[in-house]
DNA sequence: CCTATTTGTCAAACATATTTTACATTTTTA
DNA sequence: TAAAAATGTAAAATATGTTTGACAAATAGG
C-alpha cells in the first residue's frame, strides 16, 4: 500500500513533525509510514488525508493482491 | 467511525461469511467492524471497499474529533 | 562552515486488529 | 414448526500499529 503522504506534506511545507502533532501521533508513526515500514490505521488515515485536503482513495494507492513476503528493499 | 458495510453487503444479498471469504477475513471480523467493535486496517477497508463497490471515503462516516472513550452502548 | 532543523532508526512497552474455537440466539426457508 | 442458515458473542493467542526516549545522519539556512 503506498502512499503520496510525503509529497503532498512538502507541497505545503509541512515537516513530519507538524504533521504528526496536527494528527495526535508520534513524528515516528509519520515517519515510518511515509517510509513504508506500516499502514496507518484507518483513522489515521482519514486525519491525514483531512489535513492534507485530499481523500483516502487518492492518498492511498491500494493494489489487489499485495503479498505480506519482505518485498521492501530491506538491504543496504 | 461508522460504515455503511452491512447496508451495502445486504443490498448484494451477501452474507458476513461471503463477504469475509472474500476479503480473505474471518467471518467474525466482518461481524465486529459492522457492528463497531473496531475499525478495519485500511488495507482491509480498501478490500471491503472495492468487493462493495465503492469507495473507502463513501464507505466509513470519519468524523473529526472522534472521542476515545467507551461510548458505545455497551450496556445491556 | 557552523548550527539548527529535519529525518531515519532502534528497542521496549503498550494498544488495537484479527484468528480460532466454540456455543447461543435470531432469521430464513422448506 | 422444525431444520438450516445466518448472526452475535467471548476468551485466548497472534499480528500489526503506535508511543516514548534516545541517538545518528542528512538537509537547510545564516
Amino acid at each position: 500500500m503506498l502512499n503520496r503522504i510525503r509529497e503532498l506534506r512538502k507541497t505545503q511545507k509541512m515537516s513530519q513533525e507538524l504533521l504528526a502533532n496536527k494528527c495526535d501521533v508520534s513524528r515516528q508513526t509519520i515517519n515510518a509510514i511515509e517510509n513504508n515500514k506500516y499502514d496507518p490505521s484507518l483513522v489515521l488515515a482519514f486525519k491525514i488525508a483531512a489535513i492534507l485536503d485530499i481523500t483516502v482513495d487518492e492518498l492511498f494507492q491500494f493494489q489487489l493482491a499485495e503479498s505480506k513476503s519482505e518485498e521492501d528493499s530491506n538491504e543496504k
